[in-house]
DNA sequence: ATTGTTTTTCAGTAATTTTTGAAAATTCTA
DNA sequence: TAGAATTTTCAAAAATTACTGAAAAACAAT
């Protein structure tokens, strides 16, 4: 396989995939692309690989600068701005799990809290399979926040290779 | 907060996160009611409560146990199929782990493997940023399969308390 | 086998999400 | 501070995704 089309179908895979994490094509293709590529980039230059518009290319380059995915780039003497992603997956994982924490578990167990002070008799089936399921919810929650801190504030060959031999 | 309230509440927020999971908003919505309904429910029941036509809450059904997160139940004596979800929200995240990396991170990485073998001198700069990317992915996700495998393997309770202190 | 009940399918429609592109705003240069 | 380059915004259009409802299929009882 020739190297550009492997550019070609990681760029597509990955954007593929971006629809199955709530992330939408687009963006994901723009990030596969800073990636894989070795140099900053401008938007023209993005318009022209992924053929999309210049408005399209600004708001993903936006969303991706407020994920922390991307970060704009000063090029001395340039007048234009230049893009670039950071490529250590480890941080990548690691940035999207704290972002995605703060989006969405956060405000989910905040919800949680406030249900779980409905009103009701207990005894009523109806009302006590709700305050289960709530219950489980927060508590399973409060694990996975705990779990998610470490893994995010861990350093990663602390965490791959000596934690992970805990395990197995 | 009235129970019916706060029912009410829940379904929607449990709709609207599933939109940032790769989840339909409807089939996170039937699920999260059949979370908190005591007695399984039908067809009916579903359409009547979430006020959806008989198609689309087929259609959702069908592929919640094809996620393995609802499942068919026979009540003796009744013509109609009743439906239950899972209650135990440990056994609900591992179930989703299980699918999403069947569906997910295995092809992810088969293409990774495929794609490694690019043609090109490594010496080029596109190549090599190339490869040190696909090559970063096959790394992680190797470790993230295992760790997976681990975490939806062991009991949750060993999980929660044993294993996470020795993180602390 | 016939009838009544329940489930499934799917073409058409509706709703939502994404993209475009041109105008407005901003930033830089001289 | 005028003019050129660049970025940002956003209303309208396009594309995608989800939903409906009625018809067909499957199933069960007699």
């Amino acid at each position: 396989m020739k190297i550009s089309e492997a550019r070609q179908q990681f760029i597509s895979t990955w954007g593929a995939m971006g629809t199955h994490w709530g992330i939408n094509r687009t963006m994901a293709q723009v990030h596969a692309l800073l990636m894989i590529s070795s140099d900053p980039l401008t938007q023209d230059d993005i318009m022209a690989q992924l053929n999309i518009s210049r408005g399209n290319v600004n708001m993903n380059i936006r969303d991706l600068i407020d994920w922390g995915l991307v970060d704009r780039v000063l090029i001395p003497g340039e007048r234009k701005e230049y893009f670039t992603a950071e490529k250590d997956i480890w941080k990548v994982a690691t940035q999207i799990i704290k972002e995605r924490k703060k989006r969405e578990l956060d405000p989910m167990m905040k919800l949680m809290d406030q249900l779980s002070k409905v009103d009701g008799d207990k005894r009523d089936k109806e009302v006590k399979t709700f305050l289960d399921t709530i219950n489980g919810i927060k508590k399973f929650g409060a694990h996975a926040d705990d779990m998610l801190d470490v893994l995010v504030k861990s350093d990663e060959s602390w965490f791959l290779s000596t934690a992970l031999k805990l395990f197995k």
